[in-house]
DNA sequence: TTGAAAGCGGTACCAA
DNA sequence: TTGGTACCGCTTTCAA
């Protein structure tokens, strides 16, 4: 029950190695392999039940036909969707996917990428930390293409696919103003990243224009994004005022819902609310809370997209596109 | 700036690849290297920045250091925990992860585990469809241990770890019951796994011991779970004057309580709801959902737990262990 | 039209 | 204490 190899079907037929090899790998033709030969080489693989040993190929090309998808954490139904779509995007073109999570920590990322590039993969697509410069140039100077995705790093030139952060959080704080909100208190973590950073920016700007200038006292940085910090952040805001609340992202608006629930505020008629990343959480809560949906499934495929042209284009130098996807406005009762 | 082999390592020190292989591997104790032999070649591993190359040790050693994993939707909740554990678990015995989505599509499942198999994959953890007997045992007579999680295949005598559904469903009933739930309805979907069959089984167990006849007419089943067919469940339960709904998984509660907040069904005025799988959703909702939540946690773990031990132990033959781990309810006010 | 042989990068047996 | 060499399975160059 031991794998038939090339080498079998070789003996088996009393032909060479290289006369299988060259059948198997559909180059009949080109070789000018007589049609009976072919047939049958092909017969035999066939009964023997024949598969190429991926070990021997990828140690002759250097492929595995496999990507790695570094993310913060995989359980995330934002990071979760985009492994699926990535997942789906990938196997219509032969590639399985390996996953990791980073959980922000910079040095098990570094880990994660190291595990990543020995296993071989053709490609990363990669959510970093605002540690992960060396790393990446690691990869960069091995030849191993990556796209970064939800958060980009301005500091390296790599592309990147992410979603239009700024305009998203303008549209909806302008939303929240509009409704007459003038104390917006905002609850952020990591806002080291890219992403956040743009949200925070977003928001800044957003009061600007409507000639609010923005009280720092109100943005509450809950670092990691521990859950007791974020229900004492929402306590913090409450304590300061605050007539409406921007949740920046959908791990901080669970536990922040929660909090709100628990003290029974009434949203929005103690407060309003906003998030960024729609959910069916966000539907279904009562009242329905007003959300910015990202544009995930587009930038999982485009992310793939991009990538696997990088792999093929091995050695040609392209420019590094930074795509940024427009963000949706969902706006309930909140 | 290509890869430093151990040939490379061999040649710059004037010794052979044996040397290197061995002082490399750390076998120098056993194999009597000098101290100073060994030293060189470890300085120069490092100055060289050798790494062993990933297929070349795998076509020896015939090993990936890589599990599969196939689950119905990585994006599930459920599932993307899971996925999120076993990650963990693995990488703590330096094991990385590839994981695939079947949608319960048993034609796609046969693929994907063939994918995974000719990867090399050196065992699989599998929530299966009811139609994988043939593959799966493709892959028992080629030797590639695997561990089905969730469902089991009770015609195939392989390991297993999942809920125990029955107790955790009748529980849930029981208590609908004390609330004086007399018309229970049901929303299944895929009726024909285990687990599921497992749910409908509690059910009728639960209602019977409280004298009360199971009706058919009470039990949707969705099929693959459209939302579409879910919300038109609901409607029908509802036509049929159920006073509780029980939705078997959350894949059928979140369309199921979307369908209920938009006909502004008063919970548990009209209906009270209950469901298999707790997540944030269900405590957030208004009114707290009742939800049976599954040990995923403790699944993922003895699932990678029980694969490895098989990875390591290929040959010897096993009982087939079958794992049930108890499933906790969470009153709350639905 | 087909085959022999070298090589991809390790491992391990058998000698020395 | 160390080295030569065959082998894992596939690809490809060069010869026939």
């Amino acid at each position: 029950m031991s794998k038939a190899s090339i080498k079998d079907i070789a003996l088996l037929l009393g032909v060479s190695k290289t006369t299988v090899s060259w059948v198997l790998s559909g180059q009949s033709q080109h070789r000018k392999i007589s049609d009976e030969t072919r047939d049958r080489v092909l017969e035999a693989a066939k009964s023997l039940h024949f598969e190429p040993n991926y070990f021997a190929k990828g140690l002759y090309s250097g492929r595995s036909q496999t990507i790695g998808l570094l993310v913060p954490d995989v359980e995330n139904p934002f990071f979760a969707r985009m492994a699926r779509i990535i997942e789906s995007e990938a196997e219509k073109q032969q590639y399985s996917v390996m996953y990791c999570s980073s959980e922000e920590d910079s040095v098990k990322e570094d880990r994660l990428i190291r595990m990543l590039y020995s296993k071989k993969v053709d490609g990363m697509i990669i959510a970093p930390t605002n540690h992960a410069e060396e790393t990446l140039e690691h990869l960069h100077r091995n030849n191993v293409p990556f796209i970064l995705v939800d958060r980009d790093l301005e500091r390296i030139s790599a592309p990147f696919v992410g979603t239009d952060n700024l305009s998203g959080t303008r549209e909806l704080i302008a939303h929240m103003l509009s409704k007459g909100c003038r104390k917006i208190g905002v609850i952020c973590s990591v806002p080291d990243i890219s992403s956040v950073r743009l949200r925070l920016e977003g928001y800044r700007a957003s009061l600007k224009m409507a000639g609010i200038e923005p009280n720092e006292q109100l943005i509450v940085d809950v670092g990691y994004g521990d859950s007791a910090c974020i229900r004492q952040g929402v306590d913090t805001l409450l304590s300061r005022g605050v007539d409406a609340i921007f949740f920046t992202a959908n791990s901080i608006a669970i536990p922040g819902l929660k909090r709100l629930k628990d003290l029974k505020i009434n949203i929005p008629g103690q407060v309003s609310v906003g998030s960024f990343d729609d959910m069916d959480l966000m539907s279904l809560h009562e009242p329905a809370i007003t959300a910015v949906e990202q544009p995930v499934d587009d930038i999982a495929r485009m992310a793939v997209e991009l990538l696997i042209r990088r792999i093929n284009a091995k050695g040609e130098t392209h420019a590094s596109e930074k795509v940024m996807l427009p963000a949706k406005l969902h706006t309930r009762d909140s």
